[in-house]
RNA sequence: GGGCGCGUAGCUCAGUGGCAAGAGCGCGUGACUCACAUUCACGAGGUCGUAGGUUCGAUCCCUACCGCGCCCA
């Protein structure tokens, strides 16, 4: 592959199977993934949200990874020591219940059957191939990452952080275990957070009961949606401003069923307008219950357990589902006349976000990490701006959440997970919370210890990522050098589980933020706007869209128009502008290296004096697209930065810039021709280069067949405007260039005068315009179809039989005798000097405005006479022209 | 109840306090033009959700409202 392959030996179309395998394997080989610790240069660092082990990749997932190849891309090309860190997560509960569903369909058993030791094992077989699916699936999308580095949230190394990060946190006090309401449940099995609750809003029932008060035959009623816990109630509550009660503050209420006499307290959470304002109280089922109970002391009783049945403190009920205790508690109050009433009433569900079951809040002991203390701070450096979310609205989520949070449990009745590093002494019942098995009790010196079977949050190990996979605890070179880390790349829904997480626990174990900007982006639904889901069955798979478009094409696809924050939804469309693309792209470069193999060439730019119009006018414009490209990449506007790349490639380049050398190209001017050849390739080499971060694959490619294969294009340096020249005089005679073009091929079209017909076009144009168009003529033959210009004086030999059209103070002449339409003709400049009209009304008011003039700043008011005079020439030349037809006729 | 986002061409979406507001797809007309029909040329299509306000000037900033979606409680 050097430069005398040439582009003639290309194929007319790009096909990304024949080339996507061989160019990954030719940056593989040349190992420019690897990130060394290098103090000459300076690091990038990005974590890559490590993947679950549960599945193969979807769409969101390659859009997340293609967001951060992207910055990678760049960021190595610009010289940094760039390190993508790559992983897997290990998933816990997920993990573990794909397992389980497989054992169950394949081989019918369950977990029990295997044990737990023989269940880990084979679920580390599920995780080697699932980490393998996933690599393969993110090289064939092109990512980049540093594919020796890749770690997994539960190999030893991560699991010696976890341990560590538990015991330091045990000792600091931040680690507590203890009876406290928690989600659970009941079809998973297990603990969930706050955060893995979902609420929906449903259609229930408000059962207003009556509660006799003790020592009278009054009696007060109270409104429940979930009538079976009453069998837990230890209290109840009103509001302490609430006339209507106050007097029964410190008296008591008997239980309906149960026939237990509980205290009624004052308490601020009773909202007085809820119901009748009086509120029973189960702190052994309800957060807010749970609270109010501790506050006012009053006992717990749990009459649901981890299955969701009655226990016994649920007295006759005990051993019932909870859904058969709560018909049987209503029918039973009925009977009693308890039941006031029954009305329909909406309210907000807890659901698992895994499973969509019900959740039962019930009390549990379990492991929590205590919040408060550690989210201040994690809360300072996101409003100091030491993490800055992009777009910004983000961190108010984030400090919403944190504002709001309340302790962390972390610990889950699976098997598949990091065991909590806790041993309880049999004799004693010591919590020994060490680092290894201890042998003996640190209280006691008893040695009957037994550990915790429980495991931790997933997303406790999550937290530790950017420094867990540099290393920590030790204090390694990629600790100091790699971390912390320059950008995260996630999507919005996980702010809370990971994000927030990763700052706090980074915050208290290296005094450092994990990363200086979160770059978030949004998620990727199916074309109807739904969320694609399994049970749908609307998901669209990467590898899918890979095999039929190319990856560049589902990159392309995924960061067009993309902006952060934003979801986006899936169309095929978009995948096929993207191939499109990489197809002109190739045929672009075909054109340029079929005519670069012809002599010896050597890249650069030419001197000033041996340029053309359009050279410095492409060249201006370099500059200019390599600034633009580079703003939208500091404020992470990716979309915006490959639409103006690809506007440019497209329309510019290959559109007019192209079409203008041909015929250089094609002359014997040997000097103009090296010219326009060394700006050519300037601009295909930007192109590429800009281009290369997005879609990699078809520009390696490409660059590979050019003259400067003997580097790749992966470690080829990004370019810098400074390299291209700026004259704003050629950008302004281009653009009054390609207006005399635009109109000329306007006026054929109007007459529909196929291409392959030449015509004559005559031109009435000022002094420095007619120069302009005599020094570009051979282009406007070249690009119009146009066999001869001719110049005539704007007084006499005005042309007759003839087409008009207005360029700024440029007339343009198309004579074509026999086919005018006179009337037509009239109709048409008649409806083009309408629109000038309105144009010169608008331009005219605004300049009238004493305010306008006086208080816009100068350059808009200048640009606004300019326009004007442009256009009332333009109206004046329509006008003369019409009253020339009118005579005519 | 609190917070957030969205509403711009037929569809999906960018965008900006000041050009005649853009793209992709779709649509209409013409062309197999020697890099590319996965193409080229030309064109149609928008009161930038509604009503006020700030401003010399608003699609953009502010307020209210309507419609859609999301998050938190």
């Amino acid at each position: 592959m050097t430069a005398s392959a040439g582009g003639s030996t290309l194929p007319s179309r790009y096909d990304p199977a024949e080339v996507e395998e061989d160019i990954y394997r030719l940056w593989e080989e040349g190992r420019y993934f690897r990130a060394r610790v290098d103090c000459s240069r300076p690091p990038y660092t990005i974590m890559m949200p490590p993947p679950n082990v549960t599945s193969d990749l979807h769409v969101g997932h390659a859009l997340n990874n293609t967001l951060q190849d992207v910055l990678i891309r760049r960021a190595r090309m610009r010289g940094f020591e760039s390190l993508w860190q790559p992983g897997t997560d290990h998933a816990g509960i997920a993990t573990q219940r794909v397992v389980e569903m497989h054992l169950r369909e394949d081989r019918g058993i369950t977990r029990h059957d295997l044990g737990r030791e023989e269940f880990v094992r084979e679920t580390w077989r599920w995780k080697e191939k699932y980490e393998d699916n996933i690599v393969q699936q993110l090289k064939r999308l092109g990512a980049s990452p540093d594919w020796d580095r890749i770690r997994f949230t539960f190999d030893d190394g991560l699991s010696r952080a976890v341990k560590e990060v538990f015991v330091r946190l045990y000792e600091r006090d931040l680690i507590y275990r203890g009876d406290y309401l928690i989600n659970w449940c009941i079809d998973c099995g297990t603990a969930l957070s706050d955060i893995e609750v979902e609420h929906e809003d449903k259609v229930g029932r408000l059962y207003h009961v009556r509660y006799p008060l003790a020592g009278s035959d009054d009696h007060i009623v109270v409104a429940t949606t979930r009538p079976e816990t009453i069998l837990g109630d230890t209290g109840m509550a009103v509001h302490p401003d609430d006339g209507r009660y106050s007097h029964l503050i410190g008296e008591c209420a008997v239980v309906p069923l149960m026939d237990r006499e509980v205290p009624i307290i004052a308490d601020d959470w009773v909202d007085p307008d809820f119901g009748t304002g009086i509120v029973k109280v189960t702190p052994g089922h309800d957060p807010n219950d749970f609270e109010m109970g501790l506050r006012a002391d009053l006992p717990t009783i749990k009459v649901i357990d981890e299955d969701g049945r009655m226990t016994d403190d649920a007295g006759m009920y005990a051993g019932l589902d909870r859904e058969e205790a709560r018909e049987r508690v209503v029918e039973d109050l009925k009977a009693g006349g308890l039941l006031e009433r029954i009305e329909e009433h909406e309210h907000a569900v807890g659901m698992c976000y895994r499973c969509d079951s019900v959740v039962e809040p019930l009390v549990s002991k379990q492991w929590f990490v205590r919040m408060k203390p550690l989210a201040e701070p994690a809360m300072q450096v996101v409003r100091d701006g030491k993490v800055k979310f992009v777009p910004e609205r983000f961190s108010r989520v984030y400090l919403n959440w944190m504002e709001n949070i309340r302790d962390w449990c972390i610990s889950r009745p699976l098997w598949w997970g990091h065991q909590i590093p806790a041993w309880y002494c049999a004799e004693c019942g010591e919590i020994n919370v060490a680092r290894q098995e201890p042998e003996e009790c640190a209280s006691c010196a008893g040695s009957e210890l037994t550990r915790d079977t429980d495991v931790l949050d997933t997303w406790f190990s999550s937290a530790l990522w950017p420094f867990s996979t540099q290393g920590w605890p030790d204090e390694t070179e990629e600790m100091s050098y790699f971390f912390p880390g320059d950008v995260l790349v996630t999507a919005w829904d996980i702010i809370p589980f990971w994000v927030a997480r990763m700052i706090f626990t980074s915050l208290e174990f290296t005094g450092e933020v994990p990363f200086h900007d979160v770059l978030i982006h949004g998620v990727v639904l199916d074309p109807q706007g739904r969320k694609m889901s399994k049970s749908l069955g609307n998901g669209v798979d990467p590898l899918e869209v890979i095999e039929d478009y190319g990856a560049d094409a589902l990159r392309f696809c995924l960061l067009f128009g993309n902006k952060p924050g934003n979801d986006m939804r899936f169309h095929w469309d978009r995948t096929e502008a993207g191939r499109n693309f990489a197809n002109k792209l190739w045929n672009a470069c075909r054109f340029v290296l079929m005519h670069l193999d012809e002599d010896d060439f050597t890249p650069g730019v030419p001197d000033a004096e041996e340029l053309e119009t359009e050279d410095r006018w492409l060249l201006t414009r370099l500059h200019e697209l390599v600034e633009t490209v580079d703003d939208h990449f500091t404020g992470y506007q990716l979309g915006e930065a490959l639409r103006e790349i690809y506007d440019f490639a497209w329309s510019e380049y290959c559109d007019w810039y192209i079409e203008l050398v041909k015929s250089r190209l094609a002359g014997d001017d040997s000097c103009s021709r090296r010219a326009a050849l060394q700006v050519l390739y300037s601009g295909l080499s930007a192109i590429l280069r800009l281009l290369h971060p997005f879609m990699p694959f078809v520009t390696e490619q490409m660059w590979q067949a050019g003259p400067e294969s003997d580097e790749q294009l992966i470690c080829a340096p990004w370019p810098r405007s400074e390299d291209f020249p700026v004259k704003s005089r050629a950008r302004y005679e281009m653009q009054s260039f390609m207006e005399v073009i635009r109109c000329i091929r306007n006026l054929r079209a109007e007459v529909n005068v196929p291409p392959s017909q030449q015509v004559m076009v005559q031109i009435i144009a000022g002094e420095e315009d007619r120069q302009l168009i005599g020094d570009l003529q051979h282009h406007i033959e070249d690009m119009a179809g146009v066999s001869e210009v001719q110049f005539l004086e704007g007084t006499n030999d005005r042309p007759q039989q003839a087409l008009a059209g207005v360029a700024s103070d440029v007339q343009v002449f198309l004579p074509l005798r026999g086919v005018i339409d006179l009337e037509r003709e009239i109709e048409r400049l008649n409806s083009n000097l309408t629109e000038v009209m309105t144009r010169i009304e608008k331009s005219r008011g605004k300049l009238a405005n004493e305010d306008f003039v006086q208080k816009a700043p100068r350059e808009v008011v200048d640009q606004e006479r300019r326009r004007l005079s442009e256009t009332e020439s333009e109206a004046e030349h329509l006008k003369r022209r019409l009253a020339e037809l009118q005579d005519e006729g």
